[in-house]
DNA sequence: ATGATTTTATACCAGATGGTACGAATAGGC
DNA sequence: GCCTATTCGTACCATCTGGTATAAAATCAT
Protein backbone atom coordinates (compact mmCIF):
# COMPACT_ATOMS: atom_id res chain seq x y z
CA UNK A 1 0.00 0.00 0.00
CA UNK A 2 1.78 2.73 1.29
CA UNK A 3 5.24 2.35 -0.85
CA UNK A 4 7.26 5.14 1.18
CA UNK A 5 6.75 2.69 3.60
CA UNK A 6 7.66 -0.25 2.60
CA UNK A 7 10.72 1.18 0.80
CA UNK A 8 11.89 2.39 4.09
CA UNK A 9 11.24 -1.13 5.46
CA UNK A 10 13.10 -2.85 2.83
CA UNK A 11 16.46 -0.54 3.30
CA UNK A 12 16.58 -1.16 6.76
CA UNK A 13 16.15 -4.96 6.47
CA UNK A 14 18.92 -5.24 3.80
CA UNK A 15 20.75 -3.05 5.68
CA UNK A 16 21.15 -4.19 8.89
CA UNK A 17 21.58 -7.78 7.79
CA UNK A 18 22.39 -9.54 4.67
CA UNK A 19 20.52 -8.38 1.77
CA UNK A 20 20.98 -11.97 0.56
CA UNK A 21 18.85 -13.56 4.23
CA UNK A 22 16.01 -10.70 3.94
CA UNK A 23 13.10 -12.32 1.55
CA UNK A 24 9.96 -10.51 -0.18
CA UNK A 25 7.60 -12.20 2.52
CA UNK A 26 9.22 -11.05 5.07
CA UNK A 27 9.55 -7.46 3.53
CA UNK A 28 6.07 -7.69 2.95
CA UNK A 29 5.26 -8.73 6.44
CA UNK A 30 6.83 -6.22 8.16
CA UNK A 31 5.76 -3.49 6.04
CA UNK A 32 2.09 -5.07 6.32
CA UNK A 33 2.08 -5.28 2.18
CA UNK A 34 0.68 -7.46 0.15
CA UNK A 35 3.30 -8.97 -1.91
CA UNK A 36 0.76 -8.57 -5.15
CA UNK A 37 0.84 -4.99 -4.70
CA UNK A 38 4.41 -5.17 -3.83
CA UNK A 39 4.89 -7.58 -7.40
CA UNK A 40 2.74 -4.27 -8.99
CA UNK A 41 4.90 -1.75 -8.05
CA UNK A 42 8.00 -3.18 -8.38
CA UNK A 43 7.98 -6.10 -11.12
CA UNK A 44 9.98 -8.16 -9.65
CA UNK A 45 12.20 -8.75 -6.42
CA UNK A 46 15.37 -6.81 -8.60
CA UNK A 47 13.14 -4.33 -9.38
CA UNK A 48 12.72 -3.92 -5.23
CA UNK A 49 16.52 -4.22 -4.26
CA UNK A 50 17.29 -1.74 -7.23
CA UNK A 51 14.61 0.39 -5.58
CA UNK A 52 16.14 0.38 -2.20
CA UNK A 53 19.92 0.55 -3.47
CA UNK A 54 18.97 3.90 -5.34
CA UNK A 55 17.11 5.61 -2.72
CA UNK A 56 20.01 4.36 -0.17
CA UNK A 57 22.56 6.05 -2.54
CA UNK A 58 20.93 9.11 -2.72
CA UNK A 59 20.30 9.34 0.74
CA UNK A 60 23.50 8.31 2.30
CA UNK A 61 26.33 7.43 -0.64
CA UNK A 62 26.08 11.25 -1.64
CA UNK A 63 27.60 12.05 1.92
CA UNK A 64 31.16 10.17 0.92
CA UNK A 65 31.07 12.19 -2.64
CA UNK A 66 30.59 15.31 -0.45
CA UNK A 67 33.43 14.65 1.56
CA UNK A 68 36.06 13.62 -1.48
CA UNK A 69 34.85 16.56 -3.25
CA UNK A 70 34.40 19.44 -0.71
CA UNK A 71 38.43 19.00 -0.85
CA UNK A 72 40.37 20.83 1.75
CA UNK A 73 43.38 19.20 1.47
CA UNK A 74 45.02 15.79 1.90
CA UNK A 75 45.15 14.86 5.37
CA UNK A 76 41.67 16.87 6.03
CA UNK A 77 39.97 14.80 3.84
CA UNK A 78 41.75 11.48 4.81
CA UNK A 79 41.00 12.46 8.37
CA UNK A 80 37.05 12.86 7.08
CA UNK A 81 36.92 9.56 5.51
CA UNK A 82 38.36 7.96 8.79
CA UNK A 83 35.75 9.76 10.80
CA UNK A 84 33.03 8.93 8.46
CA UNK A 85 34.08 4.81 8.21
CA UNK A 86 34.82 4.10 11.62
CA UNK A 87 32.49 6.92 13.98
CA UNK A 88 29.18 8.06 11.65
CA UNK A 89 26.53 6.06 13.17
CA UNK A 90 24.84 5.71 9.46
CA UNK A 91 27.97 3.07 8.89
CA UNK A 92 27.19 1.48 12.35
CA UNK A 93 25.49 -1.63 10.48
CA UNK A 94 28.23 -1.27 7.69
CA UNK A 95 27.09 0.29 4.18
CA UNK A 96 24.30 -1.73 2.42
CA UNK A 97 26.09 -0.77 -1.11
CA UNK A 98 29.08 -2.68 0.35
CA UNK A 99 27.01 -5.80 1.49
CA UNK A 100 25.18 -5.85 -2.41
CA UNK A 101 28.74 -5.42 -3.92
CA UNK A 102 30.12 -8.36 -1.89
CA UNK A 103 26.85 -10.88 -2.96
CA UNK A 104 26.79 -9.30 -5.91
CA UNK A 105 26.56 -12.64 -7.40
CA UNK A 106 22.96 -13.20 -5.68
CA UNK A 107 21.78 -9.72 -7.53
CA UNK A 108 19.32 -9.28 -10.10
CA UNK A 109 20.59 -7.88 -13.56
CA UNK A 110 19.10 -4.54 -12.89
CA UNK A 111 20.46 -4.05 -9.31
CA UNK A 112 23.84 -5.42 -10.18
CA UNK A 113 24.26 -3.45 -13.10
CA UNK A 114 23.32 -0.64 -10.58
CA UNK A 115 25.97 -1.55 -8.05
CA UNK A 116 28.86 -1.82 -10.69
CA UNK A 117 27.33 1.66 -11.71
CA UNK A 118 27.78 3.04 -8.52
CA UNK A 119 31.61 1.08 -7.86
CA UNK A 120 32.32 2.78 -11.17
CA UNK A 121 31.33 6.54 -9.76
CA UNK A 122 32.92 6.24 -6.45
CA UNK A 123 36.57 4.97 -8.24
CA UNK A 124 36.07 8.20 -10.66
CA UNK A 125 35.83 10.76 -7.57
CA UNK A 126 38.55 8.67 -5.60
CA UNK A 127 40.88 9.12 -9.00
CA UNK A 128 39.59 12.86 -9.49
CA UNK A 129 40.16 13.27 -5.77
CA UNK A 130 43.95 12.22 -5.96
CA UNK A 131 44.44 13.84 -9.46
CA UNK A 132 43.82 16.79 -7.72
CA UNK A 133 46.00 16.33 -4.69
CA UNK A 134 48.76 15.50 -7.22
CA UNK A 135 48.61 18.53 -8.84
CA UNK A 136 48.43 20.24 -5.31
CA UNK A 137 51.99 18.35 -5.28
CA UNK A 138 50.50 16.75 -1.74
CA UNK A 139 51.11 13.02 -2.99
CA UNK A 140 53.89 11.25 -2.31
CA UNK A 141 55.91 10.59 -5.39
CA UNK A 142 55.58 7.33 -7.57
CA UNK A 143 52.20 6.59 -6.62
CA UNK A 144 49.85 5.82 -9.69
CA UNK A 145 46.72 7.59 -9.16
CA UNK A 146 45.06 4.65 -10.69
CA UNK A 147 46.35 2.58 -8.03
CA UNK A 148 45.95 4.86 -5.45
CA UNK A 149 42.24 5.55 -5.88
CA UNK A 150 41.66 1.84 -5.77
CA UNK A 151 43.52 1.19 -2.89
CA UNK A 152 41.56 4.19 -1.00
CA UNK A 153 38.09 3.03 -2.15
CA UNK A 154 38.87 -0.40 -0.76
CA UNK A 155 40.60 0.38 2.05
CA UNK A 156 37.50 2.68 3.24
CA UNK A 157 35.24 -0.65 2.26
CA UNK A 158 37.35 -2.99 4.49
CA UNK A 159 36.90 -0.82 7.00
CA UNK A 160 32.91 -0.28 6.87
CA UNK A 161 32.75 -4.07 6.40
CA UNK A 162 34.46 -4.70 9.55
CA UNK A 163 32.08 -2.06 11.70
CA UNK A 164 29.20 -4.14 9.62
CA UNK A 165 30.28 -7.03 11.38
CA UNK A 166 31.07 -5.49 14.67
CA UNK A 167 34.33 -4.81 15.24
CA UNK A 168 35.66 -2.25 18.06
CA UNK A 169 35.38 1.06 16.26
CA UNK A 170 38.87 2.55 17.73
CA UNK A 171 40.55 -0.55 16.57
CA UNK A 172 38.93 0.35 12.65
CA UNK A 173 40.34 3.64 12.94
CA UNK A 174 43.89 2.83 14.09
CA UNK A 175 43.75 0.15 11.33
CA UNK A 176 42.56 2.16 8.65
CA UNK A 177 44.44 5.31 9.79
CA UNK A 178 47.81 3.14 8.94
CA UNK A 179 46.59 1.74 5.86
CA UNK A 180 46.23 5.94 4.68
CA UNK A 181 49.44 6.95 5.98
CA UNK A 182 50.85 5.40 3.07
CA UNK A 183 49.24 8.84 1.55
CA UNK A 184 50.89 11.19 3.56
CA UNK A 185 54.80 9.60 4.55
CA UNK A 186 56.59 9.15 1.38
CA UNK B 1 29.62 -44.30 -1.04
CA UNK B 2 32.96 -43.04 -1.60
CA UNK B 3 33.72 -40.45 1.03
CA UNK B 4 37.38 -39.33 0.03
CA UNK B 5 35.47 -38.31 -3.24
CA UNK B 6 32.92 -36.45 -2.22
CA UNK B 7 35.01 -34.69 0.39
CA UNK B 8 37.15 -33.62 -2.71
CA UNK B 9 34.08 -32.77 -4.89
CA UNK B 10 32.55 -30.74 -1.79
CA UNK B 11 35.36 -28.27 -1.31
CA UNK B 12 36.00 -28.05 -5.27
CA UNK B 13 32.04 -27.22 -5.04
CA UNK B 14 32.52 -24.82 -2.32
CA UNK B 15 36.05 -23.41 -2.86
CA UNK B 16 34.77 -22.22 -6.56
CA UNK B 17 31.63 -20.18 -6.00
CA UNK B 18 30.52 -18.78 -2.61
CA UNK B 19 29.53 -22.06 0.04
CA UNK B 20 26.12 -20.78 1.04
CA UNK B 21 25.55 -21.23 -2.88
CA UNK B 22 25.71 -24.60 -3.14
CA UNK B 23 23.38 -26.99 -1.77
CA UNK B 24 23.68 -30.66 -0.10
CA UNK B 25 21.55 -32.11 -3.13
CA UNK B 26 24.16 -30.56 -5.83
CA UNK B 27 27.21 -32.32 -4.13
CA UNK B 28 25.45 -35.30 -3.69
CA UNK B 29 24.52 -35.34 -7.55
CA UNK B 30 28.19 -34.02 -8.44
CA UNK B 31 29.98 -36.59 -6.58
CA UNK B 32 27.13 -39.15 -7.60
CA UNK B 33 26.30 -40.06 -3.76
CA UNK B 34 22.98 -40.73 -2.21
CA UNK B 35 22.11 -38.16 0.23
CA UNK B 36 21.37 -40.66 3.34
CA UNK B 37 25.06 -41.79 2.59
CA UNK B 38 26.19 -38.22 2.89
CA UNK B 39 24.29 -37.72 5.99
CA UNK B 40 24.74 -40.96 7.38
CA UNK B 41 28.44 -39.49 7.20
CA UNK B 42 28.63 -36.67 8.57
CA UNK B 43 25.19 -36.08 10.15
CA UNK B 44 24.18 -33.10 8.96
CA UNK B 45 25.06 -30.05 6.46
CA UNK B 46 27.04 -28.59 9.22
CA UNK B 47 29.18 -31.31 9.66
CA UNK B 48 29.89 -31.16 6.20
CA UNK B 49 31.30 -28.14 5.96
CA UNK B 50 33.31 -28.48 9.22
CA UNK B 51 34.82 -31.63 7.69
CA UNK B 52 35.45 -29.69 4.28
CA UNK B 53 37.11 -26.92 6.41
CA UNK B 54 39.48 -29.21 8.27
CA UNK B 55 40.82 -30.77 5.30
CA UNK B 56 41.11 -27.31 3.51
CA UNK B 57 42.96 -26.04 6.50
CA UNK B 58 45.05 -29.07 6.52
CA UNK B 59 45.76 -28.41 2.74
CA UNK B 60 46.49 -25.41 2.43
CA UNK B 61 46.06 -22.99 5.17
CA UNK B 62 49.13 -24.72 6.54
CA UNK B 63 50.84 -22.90 3.72
CA UNK B 64 50.20 -20.19 5.08
CA UNK B 65 51.54 -20.24 8.72
CA UNK B 66 54.62 -21.88 7.70
CA UNK B 67 55.27 -18.62 5.57
CA UNK B 68 55.48 -16.80 8.91
CA UNK B 69 56.96 -19.07 10.85
CA UNK B 70 59.97 -19.71 8.62
CA UNK B 71 61.07 -16.24 9.62
CA UNK B 72 63.64 -14.91 7.13
CA UNK B 73 63.54 -11.50 8.01
CA UNK B 74 60.56 -9.21 8.06
CA UNK B 75 60.74 -8.26 4.23
CA UNK B 76 60.89 -11.56 3.21
CA UNK B 77 58.22 -12.86 5.13
CA UNK B 78 56.11 -9.55 3.91
CA UNK B 79 57.37 -10.76 -0.22
CA UNK B 80 56.31 -14.43 0.57
CA UNK B 81 53.09 -13.36 1.80
CA UNK B 82 52.33 -11.31 -1.04
CA UNK B 83 53.58 -13.71 -3.43
CA UNK B 84 50.86 -16.35 -2.18
CA UNK B 85 48.14 -14.24 -1.83
CA UNK B 86 48.53 -12.40 -5.73
CA UNK B 87 50.06 -14.80 -7.66
CA UNK B 88 49.87 -18.69 -5.90
CA UNK B 89 47.33 -20.69 -7.67
CA UNK B 90 46.01 -22.48 -4.76
CA UNK B 91 44.60 -18.96 -3.75
CA UNK B 92 43.13 -18.22 -8.11
CA UNK B 93 39.54 -18.91 -6.69
CA UNK B 94 40.09 -17.09 -3.05
CA UNK B 95 40.32 -18.76 0.01
CA UNK B 96 37.46 -21.15 1.28
CA UNK B 97 38.39 -20.34 4.70
CA UNK B 98 37.92 -16.84 4.34
CA UNK B 99 34.64 -16.91 2.48
CA UNK B 100 33.38 -19.07 4.87
CA UNK B 101 34.40 -16.56 7.27
CA UNK B 102 32.71 -13.68 4.93
CA UNK B 103 29.70 -15.76 5.34
CA UNK B 104 30.18 -16.75 8.96
CA UNK B 105 26.53 -16.37 9.70
CA UNK B 106 24.78 -18.56 7.05
CA UNK B 107 26.75 -21.76 8.93
CA UNK B 108 26.44 -24.18 11.22
CA UNK B 109 27.58 -24.41 14.66
CA UNK B 110 30.19 -26.53 14.12
CA UNK B 111 31.65 -25.26 10.94
CA UNK B 112 31.02 -21.68 12.65
CA UNK B 113 33.45 -22.75 15.68
CA UNK B 114 35.86 -24.27 13.51
CA UNK B 115 36.36 -20.79 11.54
CA UNK B 116 36.64 -18.66 14.65
CA UNK B 117 39.26 -21.37 16.02
CA UNK B 118 41.23 -21.02 12.74
CA UNK B 119 40.96 -17.16 12.75
CA UNK B 120 42.53 -16.94 16.23
CA UNK B 121 45.36 -19.03 15.20
CA UNK B 122 45.80 -17.38 12.56
CA UNK B 123 45.74 -13.77 14.60
CA UNK B 124 48.46 -15.67 16.79
CA UNK B 125 50.73 -16.40 14.13
CA UNK B 126 50.69 -13.11 13.02
CA UNK B 127 51.03 -11.38 16.48
CA UNK B 128 54.11 -14.14 16.92
CA UNK B 129 55.40 -13.16 13.52
CA UNK B 130 55.20 -9.24 14.28
CA UNK B 131 56.57 -9.84 17.84
CA UNK B 132 59.90 -11.70 16.58
CA UNK B 133 60.31 -8.68 13.88
CA UNK B 134 60.04 -6.33 16.86
CA UNK B 135 62.29 -7.63 18.92
CA UNK B 136 64.57 -7.73 16.41
CA UNK B 137 64.49 -4.63 16.00
CA UNK B 138 62.85 -4.63 12.52
CA UNK B 139 59.70 -2.74 13.10
CA UNK B 140 58.21 0.78 12.95
CA UNK B 141 58.93 2.15 16.32
CA UNK B 142 55.46 3.03 17.94
CA UNK B 143 53.42 0.19 15.99
CA UNK B 144 50.91 -2.31 18.57
CA UNK B 145 51.81 -5.93 17.46
CA UNK B 146 48.38 -6.23 18.54
CA UNK B 147 47.19 -3.51 15.84
CA UNK B 148 50.09 -4.52 13.05
CA UNK B 149 48.98 -8.71 13.16
CA UNK B 150 44.97 -7.69 12.98
CA UNK B 151 46.09 -5.45 9.96
CA UNK B 152 48.12 -7.23 7.94
CA UNK B 153 45.69 -10.56 8.49
CA UNK B 154 43.21 -8.24 7.24
CA UNK B 155 45.31 -7.19 4.29
CA UNK B 156 46.29 -10.86 3.20
CA UNK B 157 42.61 -11.06 3.45
CA UNK B 158 41.56 -8.55 1.11
CA UNK B 159 43.95 -9.12 -1.33
CA UNK B 160 42.64 -12.93 -1.58
CA UNK B 161 39.18 -11.99 -1.67
CA UNK B 162 39.90 -9.48 -4.70
CA UNK B 163 41.56 -12.43 -6.17
CA UNK B 164 38.46 -14.59 -6.24
CA UNK B 165 36.49 -11.77 -7.32
CA UNK B 166 38.46 -12.21 -10.23
CA UNK B 167 40.75 -8.95 -10.14
CA UNK B 168 44.01 -8.48 -11.89
CA UNK B 169 46.98 -10.05 -10.06
CA UNK B 170 49.32 -7.39 -10.72
CA UNK B 171 46.78 -4.36 -9.53
CA UNK B 172 46.46 -6.73 -6.61
CA UNK B 173 50.26 -7.31 -5.90
CA UNK B 174 50.90 -3.51 -6.46
CA UNK B 175 48.07 -2.81 -3.95
CA UNK B 176 49.15 -5.22 -1.26
CA UNK B 177 53.01 -4.36 -1.55
CA UNK B 178 51.39 -0.44 -0.55
CA UNK B 179 49.30 -1.63 2.44
CA UNK B 180 52.35 -3.46 3.67
CA UNK B 181 54.80 -1.00 3.35
CA UNK B 182 53.64 0.59 6.33
CA UNK B 183 55.83 -2.05 7.59
CA UNK B 184 59.16 -1.27 6.41
CA UNK B 185 59.00 2.65 5.91
CA UNK B 186 58.99 3.84 9.56
C1' DA C 1 21.67 -72.48 0.74
C1' DT C 2 19.28 -70.17 4.16
C1' DG C 3 18.22 -66.77 7.60
C1' DA C 4 19.66 -62.57 10.04
C1' DT C 5 21.80 -58.16 9.71
C1' DT C 6 23.60 -54.33 7.81
C1' DT C 7 24.11 -51.11 4.00
C1' DT C 8 21.96 -48.81 0.33
C1' DA C 9 18.95 -45.69 -2.30
C1' DT C 10 14.10 -44.24 -3.82
C1' DA C 11 10.84 -41.49 -2.65
C1' DC C 12 9.04 -38.73 0.49
C1' DC C 13 8.42 -34.78 4.36
C1' DA C 14 7.75 -29.92 6.01
C1' DG C 15 9.14 -25.47 5.19
C1' DA C 16 10.81 -21.76 2.52
C1' DT C 17 11.46 -19.14 -1.76
C1' DG C 18 9.97 -15.96 -5.85
C1' DG C 19 5.96 -15.15 -8.38
C1' DT C 20 0.81 -15.02 -9.88
C1' DA C 21 -4.57 -16.30 -10.96
C1' DC C 22 -8.62 -14.86 -9.73
C1' DG C 23 -12.32 -13.52 -6.90
C1' DA C 24 -13.58 -9.54 -3.83
C1' DA C 25 -13.74 -4.88 -2.76
C1' DT C 26 -13.48 -0.33 -4.18
C1' DA C 27 -13.69 3.71 -7.13
C1' DG C 28 -15.61 6.52 -10.89
C1' DG C 29 -18.96 8.25 -14.37
C1' DC C 30 -23.63 9.10 -15.26
C1' DG D 1 -28.52 4.30 -7.33
C1' DC D 2 -26.28 1.65 -10.61
C1' DC D 3 -23.15 -0.30 -13.81
C1' DT D 4 -18.44 -0.46 -15.24
C1' DA D 5 -13.46 -0.40 -14.58
C1' DT D 6 -9.71 -0.78 -11.78
C1' DT D 7 -7.27 -1.84 -7.69
C1' DC D 8 -6.45 -5.14 -4.12
C1' DG D 9 -5.32 -9.37 -1.41
C1' DT D 10 -6.22 -14.40 -0.40
C1' DA D 11 -4.80 -18.40 -1.68
C1' DC D 12 -2.35 -20.76 -4.69
C1' DC D 13 1.75 -22.47 -7.97
C1' DA D 14 6.30 -24.67 -9.04
C1' DT D 15 10.70 -25.22 -7.24
C1' DC D 16 14.05 -25.38 -4.09
C1' DT D 17 16.07 -26.33 0.70
C1' DG D 18 17.78 -29.61 4.63
C1' DG D 19 16.58 -33.95 6.37
C1' DT D 20 14.47 -38.86 6.79
C1' DA D 21 11.21 -43.28 6.61
C1' DT D 22 11.17 -47.34 4.40
C1' DA D 23 11.75 -50.89 1.36
C1' DA D 24 15.08 -53.24 -1.44
C1' DA D 25 19.65 -55.14 -1.90
C1' DA D 26 23.82 -56.91 -0.47
C1' DT D 27 26.57 -58.96 3.01
C1' DC D 28 27.59 -62.31 6.43
C1' DA D 29 27.28 -66.41 9.79
C1' DT D 30 25.98 -70.65 10.00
Amino acid sequence: MNVEKLLDVATKAYWHGDPADVSVNAICQMAGASKPSVYREFGSEDGLTRAVLDSYAERVLSAVFAILQGRNGLQDTLNALIDFAAADPRMETGCLFYKMRAGRHRLGPETRARVEEIAATAQAAYREFLQSCCDAGECPDGLSVEVGATYLGEQFALAITQRASGEDPARIREMMALALSVFTRP
